[in-house]
DNA sequence: ACACCTTCGTTCGAATTTGAACAACAGGAG
DNA sequence: CTCCTGTTGTTCAAATTCGAACGAAGGTGT
């Protein structure tokens, strides 16, 4: 029987898919890169972290939440927040209730920052991506890419 | 007017499917990566490599045309066939017709480790992606992110 | 109070990635 | 042929990334 030692390959559909994941994953992240760096001097990482700074309650996160939302290593977090911070566009704060605690804090000079870089990266997404796809197809995207990062955040912490 | 000065932002689905689309990019890439440097001593992208070149005729490639299929910088994949070099799994091969050119080529030793290595990774990309959507769901993507990069890929040329 | 296991953020070294600069060549236009 | 422009792959320095190891606390059970 085949399906004892042979594993289900990938038929032509679902190459295409997967194919197509990948390549539109690269080819955007590229883009956005780029944009940003020149544009606002930011990268694609730093960008996000003011994101999920500003859209948190008090514009502040724990370092290991933030490493979570922004699924990278708690080590590159250290380094990027670190850059950020010699800009002056995020601070570290200490938590009250945990002396090993790190709150990330946005800093005024980073909303700013956020709020002049922010139109050009949402109109390069909306071109590129948002504007490309039909209502439809962006509901099925976000249904279904939303359960398999459900489910890719569970068996993570175990 | 708004539409003056300010942008079109994201409405709440337009946001949860770019949120979903980089949620699910980055941990997926998480998830591989460690599988394949576990199981097979690969990075995601030595892996693609060595699929890229087995899929074309003569199982080679020029370096450019490779860069771009794998969507990485040039100076990038020289340092990653380097890398496979030196283990055997990839060969360079000068170019007849253009004394510049210079042709990545699978080894025997490269076609055996992805032989090994393909089944486990098939496997995870199947169960963390491809099985957890419907066909209907995957036909969509096909679709919508064959559009996106294909549009990526052109204005990147001229 | 004590030992034990987990969590937090950082540090460290190694590996990787990038863009710019480069030298060598290809492919025409004149 | 000769100049010009574009390509090709590599090299280089700088920036970034990761995982493992670490010190310092938190939390729990006894």
């Amino acid at each position: 029987m085949s399906s004892l030692n042979e594993p289900r390959w990938l038929d032509p559909d679902e190459m295409a898919a997967w194919r197509g994941f990948v390549a539109a994953s690269n080819l955007l992240n590229r883009r956005l890169e780029r944009q940003l760096k020149e544009d606002s001097g930011l990268s694609h990482q730093q960008y996000e972290i003011l994101v999920h700074l500003s859209a948190a309650p008090g514009d502040s996160l724990r370092m290991t939440e933030l490493a979570d939302k922004l699924v990278t290593s708690k080590s590159g977090l250290t380094y990027q927040v670190t850059q950020l911070e010699r800009r002056g566009l995020v601070a570290r704060r200490s938590c009250p209730s945990d002396v090993r605690g790190v709150f990330a804090e946005l800093t005024d000079q980073g909303r700013e920052m956020l709020r002049q870089a922010a139109p050009g990266h949402v109109a390069l997404v909306r071109e590129l991506l948002i504007d490309v796809l039909t209502r439809e197809q962006l509901a099925v995207l976000a249904e279904g890419l939303g359960e398999v990062s459900a489910r890719l955040r569970l068996d993570e912490t175990p």
